[in-house]
DNA sequence: AATGAATGAGTTTTCATTCAT
DNA sequence: TATGAATGAAAACTCATTCAT
């Protein structure tokens, strides 16, 4: 289904029959629909129905591009992960200092969260403060990602040997709920929310207590 | 567990008759089991059904208790919230450093969080990795709380003139992020996960940005 | 159960027990409660709980006193029976003209309708103009009653050989059309309603067809 | 019914495609079987269920059509009102005298009753004999025309100053209460039925009291 | 006799999925 | 391939009635 090693040609994307195109143009339109109400009601209140009442499409052509409500969530996951996880990755490899290794971190993810990628908030029930966050498995494979760099940063020398497991978890915690503090307010500024988690990590972690064998605190759930 | 010394003894749990009794243990066998099914199902698919079928209850009695599995759930989060904010609270007043004040924080939480309060923990999805946290107003609260009494910290010199915003809600992510790693672990060490915490945020508040008018930060839904 | 032919004097409905005192005051609070929720939902849409409801009785007194709604409803229309089908029915059987015998029917109706008495009239549905009635058995066979006079007035040459049938149902639909009309006015005015409807018929009767065998004409249904 | 001539005939049943013919279809069996069942059980003992039951169609597919008996209901009588409504009014605005106005009137209400118009008649309770009867939104605006009318016949003399509201009223109650009468016989007669009520009203209309203000004394609900 | 929670059968309603057009 | 009504299993919810207190 993918990966064609050169038959067909790759670079056709624009130039695809009448066919191909309403195809692709039908994923997307579910895709976006699934996006918005997914946002609205949270997953698990999600139905099929929803998606396709978001549509101008018929029920029946759902089931023509997705199985299920779970298939199209993880398509919009992978769409997702297919953008800021490599942008992530790619700056942390890079860094050279704790400093910049904390502040791209924050930078690319308050900037993306900015963009109005609604996936990642925190969701706002209609009429009440419930708040709803939604971890899907590709965000929680980000965690383990940001976690395993860690750990080589260690290795390498360039972060102390702190508990890679909790600071992880530190940036992330930081990283959503600032966000979403973020974007309530009337000028969003993505570069002083970065800044200000930055700041918080690159002051704490010298004050971290080290641990003995940092890789034996891994959790395994 | 009653077992009154005199006959028609007085002492009864809290003096309730029978029915009042009944009615007090069939609510706590709701709760329960929705804790139980919450956590293995998720929030989003558990049924009232499923709930129900976790009980020896009929369906009608669930109904006499709750509406909808929205407000076991609340009753659920409302039950913790009501045992924590108050003392965190408690002790953040008494806080005379920084220290102090944030380390009173995560180790009251982080000791609640041990002790099995599964209300606290993020609900993971059975077959895949999902993961949802819900915040129920009164956990909101309980964050506005904090945010108020880091700013009378300000206010007092005791904190440093930092957006008090965006240091609650950093607080609040790493409180429950760590808290989480802490249950996945096989020794479960509160002490521990509060001192890592605790270090970061003395460390890194001193590098905090100072917001020129720190009320004027603070976000408005 | 009833009916003692002498023994604990009939004339002490005044001075009874405390229990039976009680025992008729819960009884009146259901019938009451009964009457305004099946004037306010219709008699199939009120069910027991929504009486019980209206009461400060629990749902097990209700079934002490009656089996069901049905049973319920028919109390209420004995008790109507039992006063206005007999005012109706003396004063009929005293006229001594057709005026005598249509107006006398029409002024008891109108002035038992004025005083209240919600279950003769029209229900309106909450937020629309949906109007229902109500003919309950109790009613149905004052009409029989109303054909029958009707029957004998004219083996007695008071009226002329119409249709009691189809007379007996034009004056019961303008008895409680003209009587809704007049609870909707602002000044409600019994003599006049009755006036209205009296001449309508006294006019009208001498124009009616002669049915060749009046008694044959009489529906069997 | 159909029998195109020429095969392909575009003239099929108003030319619908199959699918708009089926849901036309099966529109109309639910309506049917919701006529048999409220006629048999009575509008307020009628379930959804029983409605689906006298059906061959599944439960879902009635939501498709109508979202509770009640509409069902709105439906069975919104067609009566939409036939007889315009008929009614057409023969009274061509009316020259009283006598055609009132003749006319009862006429055409009769035959229409008479031509199987279930939906008309009171619909009855098996067990017992109480009788419901329902005035939708769509038939009390046909009253309200009927009033008009009689103001309009009133202002050109047709009629005289009578009290048009309380008129109205005494139509419409004899019309439904004698048309029911007359539904009970065996013979069923409407030209008969139309004879008595004009009669009645045509030799009464000349004794009703004249009322001093005729539109002053209409009643505003 | 009064109470009111528990019961579970029955009703209402939704929803994923199929399939004829 | 798109359509959208039909399906019926399952979820949500109600209610009459019982029965321990």
């Amino acid at each position: 289904m993918d990966s064609p090693i050169i038959a067909k040609a790759p670079v056709r994307t624009a130039s695809l029959g009448k066919r191909e195109q309403t195809k692709v143009q039908n994923r997307e339109i579910i895709l976006d629909a699934a996006r918005k109400v997914f946002g609205e009601l949270g997953f698990g209140a999600t139905t099929v129905r929803d998606i396709i009442r978001a549509t101008p499409l018929a029920s029946g052509t759902f089931y023509n591009y997705f199985k299920s409500k779970e298939e199209v969530f993880q398509a919009i996951q992978d769409e997702m992960a297919l953008t800021l996880r490599p942008r992530l990755r790619d700056e942390r490899l890079k860094a050279k200092t704790v400093e910049e290794f904390i502040s791209s971190t924050f930078r690319s993810f308050m900037e993306f969260v900015a963009e109005d990628h609604v996936s990642v908030r925190t969701i706002r029930h209609t009429a009440d403060t419930t708040r709803v966050r939604i971890h899907t498995p590709e965000i929680v494979a980000g965690f383990e990602e940001l976690r395993e760099d860690i750990e080589k940063a260690i290795a390498q020398g360039l972060f102390p040997p702190v508990d890679a497991d909790y600071l992880m978890a530190s940036i992330v915690g930081v990283a959503f709920e600032v966000a979403d503090r973020m974007m309530t307010r009337e000028h969003r500024d993505p570069a002083a929310a970065a800044a200000f988690a930055t700041a918080l990590f690159v002051g704490g972690i010298r004050m971290l207590p080290h641990a003995d064998h940092p890789a034996a605190k891994t959790g395994t759930a």
